[in-house]
DNA sequence: ACGGTCAGCTAAACCGGTTTGCTAAACCGC
DNA sequence: GCGGTTTAGCAAACCGGTTTAGCTGACCGT
């Protein structure tokens, strides 16, 4: 059998117009080096041949891929439904490809992460639920590839994003106390999996603070028996707000760490025969797109997902070694509140605080 | 300024381990080439180096990236922030990871579809919402990688996973036929630019058949004054809806054929102070996780869209020219309706047709 | 006529691996 | 102790580009 047509190199090329194969690389990459005509011949003579450098054999002598990698702990299977996500590369694409950057997800590799990273061929890499002290980051920190955390505190001098988890949480919270709610159900945020270090456990105990701080002021705590967690998912929410019913919890109020969870004890409440508003205020974190679109529309806290993304890419090229020049930066995000439909006054008579039989 | 230390090569083990380039090659590649104890003092010395193959040198050489294409025309930033897209590429990412392969999201780059895929280097590519007679289809073609088309049909040889688009919609009509449903507003996916040939029109005709053959069982016709198109997203059915509406749609039932659009339909109805599925009966297409989760949930048509994604490494895989051997094949997989909580009975004395002037 | 500049191009090294002969030594049966 | 086969490992070519150093000849002023 015969072998499929080679696909054209630069040497055919070079043959073909006469010159070497350095001018024909010169004639696609610093034109100015070459004279007009011997350029338009070479282009010519090119296009006739159907000729298209090897992108692997270019980022191999350039010793650059033109490619970011986004790192998250997750499989994709799980990024690429998860809207907090997708929002997220949606940002980090936008940007990328603004600067001509193709992007790639690092994610397990048959459960290892490592060797995803080791497979990786990117010039930056950008964490994303991460911990900067986790195993990972530091193989990649001795690698020498520029990198970002984000949705962590990152390390004093290395480039990081992050949001005012607790700030929001707390306007979250305040704005359900104030609506008169006292008895409350949070719902947390799990890291992925069983491993150490991941990192969701930092946003999730900012926000847990954030709650804690608003609540304080009307002398409510938040025992870990009024909270309960799972994975960020809309099942997530669903199964965690069960657990918690069923475990006795009859808040009038719950906070969630993510909108898909929000989402999920939405429906779960649902089932149960509770009315949202009515019965059940709820109040998610994230402002995902289809956060307006559920019935009630959550009210939710707002953080701007896609600029989280966006500003990682801007980092990472500030950095300099992707680009241009430039000192790295750390960059705190702000958090708002943005009331809809799924919060409302307590139900009467539910001000008083349950006695638990303690 | 020192330059960065550079990255252990292979011939650095190779010669703190007094042996060749080729031994180490070996000692990772084919290490029965070699003896036990060779493989095992490279292995040592390697790791104690912090040696990791440079994956794009690996490629050059192999001439194979291990890596998969995922074609569309729309730009990454909608890619990831719709659902669809999320759960088909969460499909191709699962069996993908499965066979050890990267995906990499091929989209037009500074507008331009063939400069993003001259510099994708993949070993395979799965077009989305492409069709087999698309220029960058025949740009593919011509270049030798193996591909599949997907949601499009396939030229006679090449293989392709294509969903019984016009039977699902042929069920989701005739269900609202069922409930009494006389007047119906379509709500059609428009091609994501202006630009020609781009696929989704086939899927739209294929559904629109479907939708037309189960309601001229009932003497309805589906004039293209009950019918508004719009891009698949919830802002795209919003307004659609509103558009329709406005100018004079008053229709009993809606026949989406996306469910993003379907929500936001919903939505739209809504504000305009029609219940669901009291006044307004949707019908959404795909079942989409969020489906299940509006309220009212909505009804919709199911089709496999993970599956799709894995069928479609699948088939991709079994061309042979990336792994294995095996002919190439089409797949038409199998569509269902899924009834939920958006449609119900036609309201009262909407049976007869209106008179519409003419 | 001559040394100096400069524009235009080339040869060759290089990027960091893989792969293909090939050789030298060890092993084999007899 | 000898021809023949393995086994273990090496040198060099190769993948397809980029990049550096250097060459050549045209043009210039004097």
């Amino acid at each position: 059998m015969e072998q499929a047509t080679r696909r054209t190199t630069i040497a055919d090329v070079a043959r073909a117009a006469g010159v070497s194969k350095a001018a024909v690389s010169f004639a696609f990459n610093t034109p100015e080096r070459l004279s007009v005509d011997t350029v338009s011949r070479i282009r010519e003579i090119a296009t006739s041949l159907d000729y298209r450098p090897d992108p692997v054999a270019r980022m191999l002598a350039q010793r650059r891929t033109w490619t970011l990698g986004i790192l998250t702990p997750q499989g994709l299977d799980v990024i690429f439904t998860n809207p907090y996500f997708g929002e997220f590369s949606a940002g980090v694409a936008t940007a990328a490809e603004a600067a001509g950057l193709a992007i790639q997800f690092i994610s397990p590799l048959h459960g290892s992460l490592t060797r995803a990273v080791d497979r990786a061929s990117v010039d930056g890499i950008i964490a994303i639920g991460l911990g900067a002290d986790h195993p990972e980051v530091g193989q990649i920190r001795r690698s020498g590839i520029p990198f970002v955390v984000v949705d962590s505190t990152a390390m004093p001098d290395e480039p990081g994003v992050e949001v005012d988890d607790e700030g929001g949480a707390l306007l979250a919270a305040r704005h359900l106390v104030e609506l008169g709610h006292r008895r409350f159900l949070v719902i947390g945020i799990e890291p992925p999996s069983a491993a150490a270090g991941l990192e969701p456990a930092g946003v999730t105990a900012k926000r847990l603070a954030g709650y804690r701080t608003a609540v304080a002021a009307v002398g409510v705590e938040l025992p870990e028996s009024e909270m309960v967690v799972g994975p960020a998912s809309m099942e997530g929410g669903i199964d965690a707000f069960r657990r918690a019913w069923a475990a006795g919890a009859r808040p009038t109020a719950v906070l969630a760490m993510s909108d898909a969870m929000a989402i999920g004890a939405m429906r779960a409440a649902g089932e149960l025969g509770l009315t949202v508003p009515g019965d059940l205020s709820i109040v998610g974190f994230d402002d995902v797109d289809v956060a307006q679109y559920t019935n009630p529309p959550l009210t939710t806290v707002h953080q701007p997902i896609r600029r989280k993304g966006e500003e990682a890419v801007r980092l990472l090229l500030a950095g300099g070694r992707i680009r241009d020049e430039g000192p790295s930066e750390q960059q705190l995000l702000a958090t708002r509140l943005v009331v809809r439909g799924s919060t409302a006054r307590a139900p009467r008579g539910s001000e008083e605080v349950v006695d638990d039989g303690r």
